[in-house]
DNA sequence: AGACTGAACGATTTATTGATTATTCAGTGA
DNA sequence: TCACTGAATAATCAATAAATCGTTCAGTCT
C-alpha cells in the first residue's frame, strides 16, 4: 500500500518538473503557473514548499554542483602526485564551465540569474572548492612536493590568480584549447614562481 | 601672424571640447551637436576629423592611457630589485582602476563603452603593459632575480593571474585595502611558487 | 484544523510609440 | 575646387501602455 507523500516527496517532485521546465525553456520563459499544472498542484501550493522561484532553481542547481563537488573531491584525493591533482583539480573546473557555456546554454542561463541575485551563492561554491584544494595543499606539503605556510590563505590566492578561467565574461572568443593552454602556463606559474630554483645536487 | 589652423589643431579642439563635455555630463548625455556648437561648427563637420563619436571618446581614452604607461614605464626601470618593480607595476594599475571607479564615475562610464564597443583597444592595452613585463623579466632574469624562459609567454601568465584585479565587476563589494591584500598574495605566489627551494649553501 | 485552491495584487517584463541623436550628403559660399 | 553647412535619414533611446507573472491570502474542502 502506498503510504501518503511526505512533504520531502513533494519538493523532490516540485524540482523534478522544474529540471524539466527549465532545461526545455529556460528558467525566464518558464512560470511558476506552468510548474504547478505539471505537478497537479495551484500554483499557491508551491510556496509551501520553496520561498519563491528562484529558490527552486538553487535547489536544483545545489543538487547538481554536489555530484560536481564529489567528482572534485575524488580528482584531489587520488594516489597521483599533488601537483597533478591541482592540474586535474583546475582543468576539470575550467571544462566544467566551458562545456555548461557551449552546449547547455539553458543550464548556464540560470547559473548566471543565481548569481546575480544571489552573490552568497557562489562565495559558497567558492569555499567548498577552498577546503579541497586546502586538503590538497596540506598533503602535497606532506609528501614535501610543496611548501605552504598558511593553507587557507594559499588556497584563496590560487583562487584569485585562476578567476579568469571561472569567468566566460573574460574569455573573448578564447577557445578551450587556448583556454587550457593559457591554464597550464598560470598553474606552472604558480607551483614553480619566478625565483630561481638552484639546482641542489641530491644527497650523498 | 596666426597661420590657419591644421588638420591636427582642429583634432585638438575637438578632443579638448568633447573632453570637457564627457567629464562633466558623461559620454552618454553628451551630444556631437554639442561638441559642434563648442567648437563653432556644424555637427556634420565633425566627421571630418573623426569617423564618430565613439572614436574622439578613443581619443581622448588613449591620450590620457599613454600617460599612465608612461608612468607604468617609470615604475618598471628604478633601480629596485626587479622584484619590487614587479609589486609597484601591479599595483599601480590595481590602484588606477580603483581610484576611476571610485571617484571619476564619468571617466569609467567612458571606459566601460570603449571596453564594450571596441575589444580590440582593451587587447592594446594588455599588450602595450606586456611589453613592459617583458622588459622587466629580462632585467630580472638578467640579474638572477628570477628565471624566466619564455618571456613573452611569462608575461601574458602574469596578467592572467592577475586579471582579477583589472575588473571591478570582480570586485564584490571588496575595499581597496583588501584588494591590495589579495594582490599581495598572488604576487607572493606569481614569485615564489609553491615547489620547495632547498636551502642551497652559498658556494664555499 | 490542516492542506490546498485560485482569484487578486503589485511588481516586472514586453510591446508600442514618440523623441532624440548619430550620421550622411546634397548643396552653399569662398 | 575645397571646406563646410544643416536639413534629411535611420538608428537608438525614453516614456508609456499593456500584458504577464511571481507572490499572497481569504476562503474551500476534507
Amino acid at each position: 500500500m502506498s503510504s501518503a507523500p511526505t512533504k520531502s516527496d513533494v519538493r523532490e517532485q516540485i524540482v523534478t518538473a522544474a529540471k524539466s521546465r527549465f532545461s526545455h525553456f529556460g528558467y525566464g520563459k518558464t512560470t511558476m503557473a506552468e510548474v504547478a499544472t505539471d505537478c497537479g498542484m495551484s500554483p499557491g501550493n508551491l510556496y509551501r514548499f520553496f520561498p519563491g522561484k528562484l529558490d527552486i532553481a538553487e535547489a536544483i542547481a545545489t543538487e547538481d554542483y554536489q555530484n560536481h563537488l564529489n567528482h572534485l573531491r575524488k580528482l584531489a584525493s587520488g594516489g597521483k602526485p599533488a601537483r597533478a591533482r591541482l592540474h586535474d583539480l583546475l582543468f576539470e573546473e575550467l571544462r566544467r564551465t566551458y562545456n555548461k557555456l557551449e552546449k547547455d546554454p539553458r543550464a548556464f542561463e540560470m547559473a548566471r540569474v543565481i548569481a546575480e541575485e544571489r552573490p552568497q551563492f557562489a562565495n559558497w561554491m567558492l569555499a567548498n572548492e577552498r577546503t579541497i584544494l586546502v586538503d590538497l595543499l596540506k598533503d602535497g606539503h606532506a609528501r614535501g612536493e610543496f611548501t605552504v605556510d598558511d593553507l587557507e590563505l594559499t588556497a584563496e590566492m590560487i583562487q584569485s590568480a585562476t578567476m579568469k578561467f571561472r569567468y566566460p565574461q573574460l574569455w573573448s572568443k578564447l577557445t578551450l584549447p587556448k583556454l587550457e593552454r593559457e591554464l597550464e602556463g598560470v598553474l606552472k606559474l604558480i607551483i614553480d614562481g619566478l625565483s630561481p630554483r638552484k639546482p641542489c645536487p641530491p644527497a650523498p
